[in-house]
DNA sequence: TACGTTTGACAACGAATAATGTCAATATGG
DNA sequence: CCATATTGACATTATTCGTTGTCAAACGTA
């Protein structure tokens, strides 16, 4: 131990023009966009800390600056990438005709097309994201919790869903949350064998079916 | 190196009144229930060569006998649970009223049962399976795709989805067996909080959504 | 009974990796 | 210019685990 404490002094001074708060979360970033496309590339299970801190450029010491392990990491970059897509599809929908059907369809373009355009985002979103640890195992069950209520204020309307015949409404958006989910991965591990558009209608078609399910049961 | 080539002699001799082949496959068996337990309470990620071996009750030297490492156990294991639910589900399926609701309703009770009261199964079937390997993966997909087409020829009746309006069936196949994979999932990552009932009422209300919608397009 | 087979307990070797530590070179502010 | 904060390259330590090997005891068969 020869860390010496200097009460006043030069400790967190600027450098390379910057403060040292400024530099640590520059160094932070970098390792997220790392973790992104280490994550993404080799999955988590193939990631090393080392590896990681060769993407970044940076060493070992700044990971542990950051991050207490890979885990802590794959949980930022999991919140970044659920971020951004909700971003986007957030912009698309305030784009859309403001119609039920129209806005869906917005959404889920964005959605697919995020994951046909980086790969290794629908890696992570999709694929990566289970069995990691219960830790992450919750945070994907907050994360979707989270995307199946903003669904059903976005797109109210669609999501009028009748509590007839024993059904529970949060369950049911889970099962159409659950179905474009699945269809991504799907779409994914095929290696993006289906046209964006099919597979855009299609994911769509289970949405307005349950909505004119729906529809009927208030009639009756 | 001591092994002596004995041409007719005792090699491969009968032991506790059971043949080699006999041994071996017990002890295989030994193992894919010993995978079972372990990988279905610790997870892949934490289970060890030694801890399948004392779990099995058996040593190092009988795992490598039947399988190459643990990822090729995890594939058996896979396989043997998809095998015991699909035994289970097509029962029930053959005991229900020929009729598709009341079919796709029995299937859908065995499985939510299933993962009711298994929730080691669960976890294998659900979470477990995702981002071990890129065969793993392969397993995943085909297993799926052998289920959605199975599912389609069992209730054909409900699955006579139109490919109007630019979607595909096989798609739409997709995205109901991913609704009530999800719905599964997150079931069990929420420690089972809904009753079974509300559970395979939701799921159900789905698939009869979806096929209300084939028969309203195939009017029009 | 005598021989080789089979078994189980456990040692041992090597590889990989997480996490911490060392040290010299560099930059900064006074 | 000097003292010290900062950085980066790399060493080190400790642990874990996969895999193979050793050996004696138990067993079955001729």
């Amino acid at each position: 131990m020869t860390t010496r404490i200097s009460s006043s002094s030069s400790r967190g001074r600027a450098y390379g023009g910057r403060s040292l708060d400024e530099r640590r979360s520059k160094r932070r970033a970098q390792f997220v966009e790392a973790g992104i496309a280490v994550f993404g590339r080799d999955g988590f299970r193939a990631a090393t800390v080392k590896s990681l801190c060769r993407e970044a450029g940076l060493t070992e010491r700044y990971f542990y600056e950051s991050f207490a392990n890979s885990e802590a990491l794959f949980a930022e970059v999991y919140k970044t990438l659920v971020k951004r897509l909700e971003d986007d599809v957030v912009a698309a929908i305030d784009a859309a005709p403001a119609e039920p059907e129209a806005t869906a369809r917005a959404g889920l373009h964005v959605f697919f097309e995020t994951m046909y355009r980086q790969p290794g985002t629908a890696r992570i979103l999709l694929i990566e994201i289970f069995g990691i640890s219960g830790d992450i195992d919750r945070l994907y069950r907050e994360t979707t919790q989270n995307f199946t209520r903003m669904l059903q204020e976005l797109v109210g309307s669609i999501f009028a869903l009748g509590e007839g015949s024993g059904t529970d409404a949060r369950i049911l958006s889970t099962g159409l949350v659950g179905s474009t989910i699945h269809i991504a991965m799907y779409w994914t591990l095929n290696r993006y064998g289906d046209p964006l558009e099919v597979v855009v209608e299609s994911s769509l078609a289970l949405y307005v079916a349950m909505a004119r399910q729906s529809r009927a049961q208030d009639r009756a």
